[in-house]
RNA sequence: GGUCCCAUCGUCUAGUGGUCAGGACAACAGGUUUUCAUCCUGUAAACGGGAGUUCGAUUCUCCCUGGGAUCACCA
């Protein structure tokens, strides 16, 4: 049994995108699962579309999510002597051709072929050039081509995930395989890399299946044995079209900077065409190495689907340590305008680790009472807000109630009766303030509701949030007796 | 249009030649409750259609339909 190799083979086009991403994770975890060696190799045969910084974030995103590579990164840009030895070696052996036609003279003829309802398909004029014309052309320079003739033939061949897969050499161009720039075009470089790096499973997006036989008729061409091939399905947009960026976001680092865990990304990512078999459906990146095989890829396309990425990933979130969620809500709110205006700005990592200052100990306790909350590390900062702030600006809308049956006039008389029994009360523990408050309730006769949700709102100014006793608790007589007083004074 | 791929609740999916077609998200209802969330309970929700094989097809075969991918000197 020969060593699993697997790579995953991005163009620098900018960023990673969640299809991307995928393919990365389930190429990895089959390398991974079968203890084999995963590689990442930059396909930046393309000059044209080269984007300055795009293979950082590629490495930077995926070392993110913990898809780290044991070989490379290796760059085609920087192997071109290999290929064109290689496209050399085909044309001797008359398995690929020169091609002299320009851009021009191709655009005429596809125009040609669509007018009589043809395929486009490139019609080999070049292929019939006697020896006197080429060598012509190759002396005067003439910027060619090298196209790989396709053998006119059936082309059967087993897929991994699909089973057997049929083409026909007559329905596929002659494609090219280098450039009048002397670049290898993907098909010849992809083809003798994974060649070259024993790659031993081609595992990438179903968009490459119409491709797949002139590959492996380039593996045959130089004799070699192709590799295992299994295409995953397509991540679609709602719609069921390929995922694409007109319909949110693509980019794996959105949704990174969106608020979503990178567990929780794996995750979902990893049960978007795949599944372990069983009920269960949370997976660690360790759990999904050791559960992963091809075999239980699916065949059909995957929907990304936001809500159920949304459930999940509070799911992580209520499942993170207070700490460890202090720490990733703490990182946002410096990103936000006024967190270095409250009392809280000074905090760091350190400090929430040590927990010795009022302050760290407040702001623990203050993202425990938001945490079951959360869908997005993005809400942290927004649910804190209403614990950091000192001062609040009503919105007076939130005393009304009608179900509760609360209007402004209710709302007062519950805030000035509570008012005085919460500042003579010295214990602010939640137990305390509950005996308190239920004895206000019992003295004005009226339902907990209309008692407690004045003071939720005169302390969140928020339509959710924690419970009246926690915030009461943890807001503290001080702050409780200002935001108290303060409400009564706007709303009278 | 040519070629190829695909087809179970709205979505992600399990599943078998005979199942009450299972789970999760979302939805809805109820419980807990001061709101929201959490948590708990429940309801509704699917085998695209037609032939064939078979005692019996969601499952196997074929056709249709539908959806998708791909057809560059991009990957």
């Amino acid at each position: 049994m020969t060593q699993v190799r697997t790579r995953f083979a991005p163009s620098p086009t900018g960023y990673l995108h969640v299809g991307g991403l995928r393919t990365a994770l389930y190429a990895y975890l089959f390398a991974k699962h079968s203890k084999g060696t995963f590689i990442l190799r930059i396909e930046d045969t393309d000059q044209k579309r080269y984007v300055e910084g795009a293979v950082e974030n590629l490495m930077e995103t995926l070392t993110y999510f913990n898809l780290t590579w044991d070989e490379g990164p290796f760059f085609q840009s920087k192997r071109t002597e290999i290929y064109k030895r290689y496209a050399d070696q085909l044309l001797e052996e008359s398995k690929a051709y020169r091609c002299f036609c320009t851009s021009e003279t191709l655009d005429k003829m596809r125009e040609q072929q669509a007018k009589m309802k043809l395929s486009p398909k490139y019609d080999r004029r070049c292929l019939n050039l006697t020896e006197k014309e080429k060598e012509a052309l190759l002396e005067q320079k003439k910027p060619y081509v090298i196209r790989q003739l396709i053998p006119q033939e059936t082309l059967e061949f087993h897929d991994e995930i699909r089973g057997s897969m049929s083409f026909h050499g007559k329905d596929l161009d002659d494609q090219v395989l280098v450039k009048s720039d002397g670049f290898p075009t993907y098909h010849l470089a992809n083809v003798v890399d994974d060649h070259e790096m024993e790659i031993t499973h081609v595992i990438r997006g179903e968009e490459w299946l119409p491709s797949t036989p002139k590959h492996i008729w380039l593996y045959q061409a130089f004799n070699w044995t192709p590799p295992v091939f299994a295409h995953l399905p397509l991540l679609l947009n709602p719609d069921k079209t390929k995922l694409s960026k007109r319909q949110g976001d693509v980019a794996a680092e959105d949704y990174i900077k969106k608020g979503y865990l990178k567990e929780a990304m794996i995750n979902f990512i990893a049960f978007l065409g795949w599944n372990p078999g069983t009920e269960e459906e949370m997976f660690s990146l360790p759990e999904l190495i050791e559960r992963f095989t091809l075999d239980r890829v699916q065949k059909a396309g995957a929907v990304f689907n936001i809500e159920k990425l949304d459930w999940l990933n509070g799911y992580y979130i209520r499942n993170l340590s207070t700490l460890d969620l202090s720490k990733l809500i703490l990182e946002r709110l410096k990103h936000t305008k006024w967190f270095s205006k409250t009392a809280f700005a000074t905090q760091t990592e350190e400090d929430l680790e040590k927990d010795e200052t009022p302050e760290s100990n407040n702001f623990l306790k203050y993202v425990h009472c938001i945490q079951t909350r959360m869908k997005t590390l993005n809400d942290g900062p927004e649910m804190i807000k209403l614990f950091l702030l000192d001062d609040l600006d009503y919105n007076l809308e939130l005393f009304e109630h009608h179900k509760m049956k609360i209007d402004h006039a209710t709302a007062i008389l519950a805030l000035e009766n509570s008012l005085p029994a919460l500042e003579d009360l010295d214990d602010y523990s939640e137990e305390s303030v509950k005996e308190c408050l239920l004895k206000v309730i019992e003295k004005l006769g009226v339902k907990n509701g209309q008692v407690l949700w004045p003071i939720r709102v005169a302390l969140s100014n928020e339509e959710f949030s924690p419970g009246t006793f926690e915030l009461v608790h943890f807001l503290g007589k001080e702050t409780v007796k200002k935001r108290l007083k303060k409400a009564i004074d706007k709303l009278t």
